[in-house]
DNA sequence: CTGAAAGCGCTTACAG
DNA sequence: CTGAAAGCGCTTACAG
């Protein structure tokens, strides 16, 4: 049916061994003989089969890519930058979306693993799952973003570091109440950015108190229901940081729902930028980050381990993208006089 | 180094044909020998060796996606469902963002040929390129959302019923100058919205005025471009409606710019839902297409091809989401009465 | 029900 | 530089 190797070896007239090598261009071939096999390959529409070479060099150019949610932007835009990443180095990538599922996670590795992918990229869920923990073992894995114990390379952002830029921010602004729409705290990332944050907050003599954290799990649902607790209090927290854009989306939700202003009765921000919140009345002030070189690096990263070579991703910085939704300056030209931040300061200061 | 069926067979006192036959749940085998070889590749952690199993059966179980830009939410969710749909029926996905570059598209193809999926699900771009004529010929195919005249199924919604229902909802509420950003004209569904677009407003005795039509490419910056050409006219049109979101989202920013007020100096409508359309100050009104459906029926559709039968996927329906940008009764309770709708009266009625 | 054998389409030491 | 041969790990007629 489809043109095979021999095929083309025949028209050429020579061995399949030589075809195979002319095809090759790391393999030695007389110029006269490339040329003929070449000129049999267009002739005949010669397109290589990738499972036989496969099977018989244990490569399938392929690897894994599991992420939580592809739906998430955050993640979608990381599956872009891999994608991208991995086609350059002529890589193919099979792309799971597990659900923030431990068990369609598990379904997916073994698919992958019956696959033979030459590696995996993995966004893990949840605790060290015994499946993971194994396939971690017999496949040369990258873990992106977060970090869980896998005994793997991690590529991440400095959540810590975006999430300190914040709140200095915040509090340059004259906000004092800073409420916090955590993530899971079963991920690395979801600890990271609440310890941040509370840390930060201390460096500046206040506290996160114990009512002003709520923890989510980077969907949207939770973010609705974090910011209704929240907001309950009386009075509510100045600002409220959501730990990614899928909560703070549910929090600017919320606020609509109640008739709060954006900005001027209550302050939001959130890891993880998109255009969406350029666009909203009221834009939304975020730590950005940079989804290109997180990909790039996680692609190398994994050429490298598949390779046999140890590494050491460093933490890719972010960037803090201020906007109008904390009441800032961006609108009124004075950073520590704005609408938001007297108000503030009229209740706390 | 990874287990093998031999290893297994071995333990289990077998041959690898009857360990193959054992471990296939539609062979025949003695309860007795099959239970022994469960055993054994249970003992050993056998995971069988795809490629090996495609090279004999030629079948990977795996499909290629090809779609023009996963970071288009519209296909994001259309990529999500697909991956669903997929993995329930035991397939694995192959994605591929061709980032609305020919060359790409052609590039990724490619690696699908040489990979020997199964099937290939792909959103076409632009007109029908050679490469992907050729492929189509030689894998079994379904084209999603645009028909490029490949001979193969299209899995599509109804666009034409939804801009229908748009036009009727937006002239119901007294607007009579409608703006069109239109999808590309070399896509099928460019084409279609536009015309249902102009056809459904001459029904009520209008017409789209070739000045009041822009043309972008589904991405964000031809949103931005056409809106600054639209919104240049004196007067400016009373309602623009995008032909997907992320134009929408580019129209949204330029009124944004220009200090123009959502739903009452100017209406805006859209193709394709978002969580993000819901939370603006005015939420914007939009043709939801159901993109859990389409994905369901592509991948159906590519098994029937696979397994050589004929399909002919019906049109999917789509939804019409009244939200606010239109100046509509949703927030003032008479539908022929809002702030948009009588000022729109004021100039042209 | 089970085994021996062939073969899917390549690549790669091994000779020459 | 080139060819003959083996083999990657499975599945599946073909006998028995």
């Amino acid at each position: 049916m489809a043109v095979t190797l021999r095929d083309v070896a025949r028209l050429a007239g020579v061995s399949s061994a030589t075809a195979s090598r002319a095809l090759d261009p790391s393999a030695s071939a007389a110029t006269e003989t490339r040329d003929r096999v070449m000129a049999a390959a267009a002739e005949l529409g010669y397109i290589g089969n990738t499972v036989a070479r496969s099977l018989r060099t244990s490569r399938t150019d392929t690897i894994g890519l599991l992420v939580p949610d592809v739906r998430n932007p955050f993640f979608t835009d990381l599956a872009y930058a891999i994608d991208k990443a991995a086609t350059e180095v002529g890589l193919t990538v099979m792309m799971g979306s597990a659900d923030e599922d431990g068990d369609a996670q598990d379904r997916y590795l073994v698919a992958l693993e019956r696959h033979r992918v030459d590696g995996l990229l993995v966004v893990p869920q949840g605790g060290p799952r015994p499946m993971l923990q194994r396939i971690v073992r017999a496949f040369p894995t990258v873990a992106i973003d977060r970090d869980a114990d896998l005994g793997v390379p991690v590529v991440s952002s400095d959540s810590g570091g975006g999430m300190r830029a914040l709140i200095d921010h915040v509090i340059s602004l004259g906000h004092r109440r800073v409420a916090v729409v955590a993530g899971p705290q079963s991920t690395s990332t979801g600890r990271e950015r609440l310890s941040a944050a509370r840390e930060q907050l201390r460096e500046h003599g206040l506290c996160l108190a114990p009512g002003d954290v709520v923890e989510g799990d980077f969907q949207l649902g939770s973010g609705l229901r974090a910011a209704r607790t929240l907001l309950a209090a009386t009075p509510p927290p100045d600002v409220i940081i959501a730990a990614d854009a899928l909560m703070a989306l549910g929090v600017l939700t919320v606020l609509r729902e109640r008739g709060l202003r954006l900005g001027t009765d209550v302050g939001v921000a959130a890891f993880d930028d998109n255009p969406w919140f350029a666009v909203l009345d009221t834009p939304v002030t975020v730590v950005a980050q940079d989804t290109a070189r997180l990909g790039r690096q996680a692609v190398e990263a994994l050429l490298a381990r598949i390779a046999g070579r140890e590494v050491e991703p460093s933490p890719v910085p972010t960037t803090l993208v201020v906007r109008s939704s904390l009441g800032e300056a961006a609108r009124h030209g004075d950073p520590h006089f704005t609408p938001a931040a007297r108000t503030k300061e009229d209740i706390h200061g």
